[in-house]
DNA sequence: TGCTCACCCGTAACCGGTTACGTACGGCAA
DNA sequence: TTGCCGTACGTAACCGGTTACGGGTGAGCA
């Protein structure tokens, strides 16, 4: 017994179920005294809406789909808060089906979403856009985050160039000459911007030692005895995630360089642990990122055709300068 | 346009709608001609089966719900991320709703999961246990996660009282005498029985000096604080969870205390930070919580009416001696 | 008394799938 | 030829809600 039905409802109140669902629904046109029946039967009976039913048939089921790769960690985790907070804020549900191993299980998960979802958020930074466009269950709205040229609906994504541009500048300011960088995997577009940002804010013909590492610790910790190798002067060093410049700094120290006074070093997202190792950052906020990418979908979801205009909006991810670049008092 | 249904196939490929869901269903008696009909009919239309549809006719989601609070930060993502990653690999899908404001708010969330879920993983240590058993929908196969005294089916815990015992019994082999506790929030289960373990396992009227914190940095500092002004001679403190103990270690170096010589430190969770303010702890792998839950519930929505018996999985943290109770080479 | 008009309420169609049941047809044995 | 059987397929009921439409009732008014 999964529960009573709507018409078991109505044969103990003794009225028709469309009464049922109006005076449960609050339809005024119900009188008192049918709508205490109802109520009181629905009651005894420890009724409780069937919401697949009911979404059948208003063609609303009042959820949103959540995609996105498990790759990125805390990200990952930090995003679904934002979005759980501000889905539930507004009385819709998330359901999550994260993508990973191949694009059939991507089609996969994304077709199993129709008639499951008013809407998707979605996150795919490793992905072709105009494949991903292709996958999309027809007409399904969508928001992006971090997923760049897609231009199927609102996007949100963090301004990695000008993140990237601010730590050029602040290093150049601090009076740093030897540059490095070790980026993100090629295939990720947050990395790419992350590189070209970075080169494209140092004076022109600039060289840069570059690296590359899996946006993970040890990766980080890799790339950078790399570098070292290629580079033993570099004394300024730009890491395209944090995780990867926590790896990086341990290379460094236990090459012997003091930081920040041989070399100084750079993230980007500013994790929790960017705090207690002091790492000079740029700050992302993915819960909020998640949060904004919510509360646009359902406005959009729910001011029927208004604001179908495809915005982009970019964050611009504030430098936080920590003991990584400069002496702390 | 939402997207073609089954009808729209059926018409374009001149067959009746019930072989068009036996062909795409594979199911047996299906000329192989009229299933290269449908199948092309399917493919031109860019037909995807509508999942409310479906899980309402079957009486199967294929959908497993979670409820839980919104605190324990970290925690909640990662219990997040196990049960993702089980429960795409069964392809199942989650259906995330967190209760937070309220007894209302949270009989809300439970009662609109029916229809929407096959089953449900609970986390919520906050709340009286018989008042949750009754917030459940009628028959929802339910598993618990450190959720205490919840009899209407299988839970796993983590064992609270084995891990503070094993810090006790570290306390008193590294020679301390004068014991402090900072506890987590009374209503939270966890956190009293992290007290009593700790207390039961100190040899037998052992005096501990005690102070109430709500699992965050700052009223970790705060309770802290509290004991230092109580006793001043205190060596050794076992704090509820990491990130009270991060700023408990804090306020303990303000004072000029030296960790570990003048006061050993632990904490709980193990969380990312821990390593690296190396920070003794017990490590409480909540991913792999999430993988289980969702493990054990998909098996018995699968084994219909097997494994029914309600057993508790407790799941004993091990002890990770770090730096803030011992020195380190 | 007869008419109009709210106000309530019930019947039945519909949302988009699945499936029990019945039927048409061809092959084969008697 | 008749009878039987298996295969392939269509019809229609069903899952549990919502809602367009129409009917019955009583009040108000000429």
């Amino acid at each position: 017994m999964t529960g009573a039905t709507i018409r078991d409802v109505a044969r103990r109140a003794a009225v028709s179920v469309a009464s049922v669902s109006r005076a449960l629904n609050g339809l005024s046109s119900v009188h008192p005294d049918t709508r205490a029946r109802v109520l009181a039967a629905a009651e005894a009976l420890g009724y409780v809406p069937h919401a697949g039913a009911r979404s059948l048939s208003l063609a609303r089921t009042h959820a949103i789909g959540v995609v996105m790769p498990d790759l990125h960690g805390e990200f990952f985790s930090e995003v679904i808060r934002g979005l759980a907070g501000a889905a539930s804020a507004r009385g819709y549900h998330l359901i999550l089906s994260n993508i990973d191993e191949g694009e059939d299980h991507m089609a996969a998960a994304l077709r199993a979403m129709r008639g499951r979802v008013d809407g998707l958020v979605a996150m795919a930074p490793h992905v072709d856009p105009p494949a991903f466009a292709a996958l999309l269950p027809a007409k399904l709205p969508t928001v992006t985050i971090n997923t760049p040229d897609y231009a199927g609906g609102p996007a949100l994504r963090v301004d990695n160039r000008s993140g990237a541009a601010a730590v050029a500048r602040h290093f150049v300011a601090i009076g740093r000459k030897r540059f490095a960088h070790v980026a993100g995997p090629g295939i990720n577009a947050d990395a790419r911007e992350r590189r070209d940002g970075f080169a494209a804010a140092l004076p022109p013909g600039t060289p840069i030692a570059m690296a590359e590492g899996d946006f993970t610790e040890a990766g980080g910790a890799r790339a950078m005895a790399e570098l070292l190798a290629t580079d033993a002067a570099i004394d300024a060093v730009f890491v395209a995630n944090d995780m990867m410049a926590l790896g990086a700094l341990q290379t460094l120290r236990d090459a012997g360089r003091r930081i920040p006074e041989d070399v100084a070093v750079a993230g980007f997202d500013d994790v929790p642990l960017a705090r207690y190792v002091s790492l000079t950052t740029l700050r992302v906020n993915m819960a909020d990122l998640g949060g904004r990418a919510a509360t646009r979908l359902i406005d959009a979801l729910e001011s029927k055709g208004a604001g179908d205009v495809p915005t982009a909006d970019l964050i611009v991810p504030p430098l936080i300068v920590r003991g990584t670049t400069v002496m702390e008092p």
